[in-house]
DNA sequence: CGGATGCTTGACGGATTTCAACCATAGTGG
DNA sequence: CCACTATGGTTGAAATCCGTCAAGCATCCG
């Protein structure tokens, strides 16, 4: 359950700035959820919700990453979406959830309950129109996954790269939170391909891997040119 | 544009009950929909609403198939979802489509101003809400659909097989409108793949296909097997 | 009848997985 | 402080699966 492995920060405490950016980055305009949500911190690979539970609570990233996946009966896992500061998941139509979410690092998240959500959507149609905008967005977002699943191996570990640095908002440097593993369960390879693939990128003079979990894009164009 | 390959048949003409069943198998009670709409008939292949187009209108398959994809720079094609009849397709919370959709036979849709809807939906909470579970269903079909590719091609074409004949509300023999190379694209396969998969399936009995496009489904168990 | 289209089948090669060993790093306790 | 272990990452060799290229077949329709 939700609290087993969280540990409550400070109620209702005001927004910070830095989750402004972020927000709009978001599109739909998720700012007007900080003032109802609780702060929670979350250790690293805790379980945030699980496939099947009640969706009482929708999540915003304070700080961290989350992820949302689904296991198959041969216990392979594919990973749904990664989910950086600023952005929102956990939040469904129905009433229970259709995966499960943990936290990639320790993270801080944001808790807001979805019962005050889908009311105040009854009364207020802006309100309603965000929540319709927010699970849009997300099956934007899968879609365009769905485009990366199903090319080579090299092309999507390089829109990976980018789509991290595009959400993590720089250009020519990131510092991933996910593991090898982390990152093969969502671009359906396995570790060893993406190991592989890294370095293969870096002795193309694409990327430069200076730790395994920092890396640099050295040439954009080249990454590029491997994203369609 | 959507005049092009269509014709209208009779405006605001009444719901047959046919569409009942199949729009409660939606989940989302979209026979409310039925009177705003207007009939038209598709060709096969033609286009129904294009890429980047303005979300006009809202669709509802009353008989045929219907398709929507997203093209690569390289040409490759990914089908994102079929839709049968009862089902419901082209809602975006934007103002443009982010996807393609063609016919997959000669068609019959229902044709919704999405102004309407969306107008609608601010005074009536209701509607707002159908609107939020209409794109939270396709969110969650999606995310099913990435657990399918990521598997063999074994497991996909049985995968495709089984929620065929579980939409279509069919257990033993399924009529597919769509050709190998729409399965293909569906399944991230090519149609080699496809068509030596179906022989093999055939070998060990778990299906038969007495005519390309009509299959059947011998061995349930087998299928459910790869299904996971 | 002949051409077009769509489906099937075969042979081959390449990309990715699998299995395995090895390496790097960090944390632990003597 | 230094083995020692555990965890995560890299690398190599072999096997497998699927894509590519090519040919052949069936069906439909003019």
């Amino acid at each position: 359950m939700l609290m087993q492995n969280a540990q409550t920060l400070s109620p209702t405490h005001p927004a910070k700035p830095v989750d402004r950016w972020a927000a709009e980055q978001n599109g739909a305009g998720t700012a007007g959820l900080d003032a109802l949500g609780v702060r929670m911190a979350f250790a690293r690979n805790a379980e945030i919700f699980g496939e099947g539970e009640p969706t009482s609570y929708v999540y915003k990233v304070v700080a961290g990453a989350a992820r949302t996946y689904k296991v198959l009966d041969d216990g392979r896992r594919q990973i749904s979406s990664f989910y950086l500061p600023g952005e929102v998941f956990g939040l469904e139509a129905t009433e229970t959830h259709h995966c499960s979410a943990e936290a990639v690092t320790r993270s801080v998240l944001l808790v807001i309950k979805r019962s005050a959500l889908v009311s105040h959507a009854e009364a207020e149609h802006r309100t309603a129109h965000m929540l319709w905008a927010l699970t849009a967005r997300e099956l934007q977002q899968v879609r365009t996954h769905m485009l990366v699943l199903i090319r080579s191996a090299q092309e999507r570990v390089a829109c990976f790269l980018l789509e991290m640095a595009d959400r993590m908002g720089v250009t020519d440097q990131i510092e991933l939170p996910m593991s090898r593993q982390d990152i093969a369960d969502y671009l359906g390879l396995t570790i060893e391909t993406i190991s592989r693939t890294l370095t293969q990128l870096e002795g193309t003079g694409a990327i430069a891997v200076p730790t395994c979990r920092r890396i640099l894009l050295r040439d954009r164009k080249a990454l590029k040119r491997l994203h369609a």
